[in-house]
DNA sequence: TGACAATGAGACATTTACCGTCTTACTGTC
DNA sequence: GACAGTAAGACGGTAAATGTCTCATTGTCA
């Protein structure tokens, strides 16, 4: 049985595909949850804005632990580079949520993937990425690194390109070799 | 170029489809149709109430002024019953608004369907379809008549059987013929 | 030009909805 | 029987939506 919390959270993020993140309101997501709006302000004391804080928290989480999941094993620095930004592409394209947000509430999602969110996400990337790209790197070499690639990600998402297609393994190894090799050599050879 | 009003019920319909009829204001619908507020209420006086209502009269008559269109010309009281339902039968299927409405409102959309609305929505059925049906039938039997296709093309279509589609013409033949021959031999000998 | 109808913008009082807090009563657990 | 966790809902304050009004603007026709 999940917890309390999660089914909140699971509310709150029907509630808002249903009826957008400005129309929902806390009576709603108590209804829906079948928790008393007593308990919810309990749970996230602050209302509204800490719960979808915490909602935005807790897909990040998940993104991340699939995502990590998909490519722990990896044989070398440019496998593991190449299959995390696909497999996070292609994560990113099968997030329904993320799709019907999109759709709904551009304004309000693209903030959270490009501006007020972005750091983040960039910071939950790294807390989950930076290990395994640590065995390659040096550890200031990797946040950069994790981070330049949060960044392409995103915005090769939102704004496929007809020249890359991150989410195809061998479109994204072609653009990503150089990369990879450059930072490597960047590694080997420190100014 | 559409009608003022025209332009208000296709914003409420786009509204209503994105929010639900009760997360949808005035100002939603206002905004959506590049109306004033005040012209709003200046065509709809009654506001909410009165805009939802004009729109489901509007649908409602598109809905049969479709079908009448398809089965005008049919050649035989047969085919008439039997394409006014089918088509019936098809236009609700094809019907997106309705899907939706379905979906995220399933109360007030049955409702509308089969307690509240059902009246009205015979009453439109017989001002267009029982012209067409007059010349095979006494007026009252081509009244009770659409009234019992109306019921069965609804109750069928919400809830479909596996002993009968009233959306495939054979099938509905099949069911139709019996019911058919009933009422012609009702008026033919008459008690 | 000037009367006129139609509209947009927005002020306004009123009503409704929502919020956040608090109390009370209930339920299961130790 | 104390206790923690919760549902239910009362409560006052705040924000949003409603419905009505006025006024300025626009375009039309005489």
């Amino acid at each position: 049985m999940s917890s309390a919390e999660d089914r909140v959270l699971d509310a709150a993020k029907r509630c808002c595909e249903r009826w957008g993140l400005d129309k929902v309101t806390i009576d709603d997501i108590a209804h829906d949850s079948g928790v008393s709006r007593a308990t919810l302000y309990r749970l996230f004391p602050g209302g509204k804005d800490v719960l979808f804080e915490a909602l935005r928290v807790r897909e990040l989480d998940e993104f991340f632990t699939v995502l990590r999941a998909e490519v722990e094993g990896a044989g070398s620095f440019e496998d593991l580079i190449v299959r995390t930004v696909v497999c996070a592409t292609n994560e990113l394209r099968a997030d329904e949520h993320l799709a019907l947000m999109l759709g709904s509430e551009p304004g309000e999602t693209l903030s959270q993937l490009t501006v007020d969110g972005l750091p983040r996400i960039i910071r939950v990337a790294s807390a989950y990425l930076v290990p395994l790209v640590e065995p390659y790197l040096q550890r200031a070499s990797a946040i950069r690194l994790i981070d330049v690639l949060a960044r392409l990600v995103i915005s090769y998402f939102l704004a496929p390109s007809d020249h890359l297609d991150l989410g195809d393994e061998q479109s994204a190894r072609a653009f990503l070799r150089p990369l990879i090799s450059a930072m490597t050599l960047t590694v080997s050879h420190p100014t």
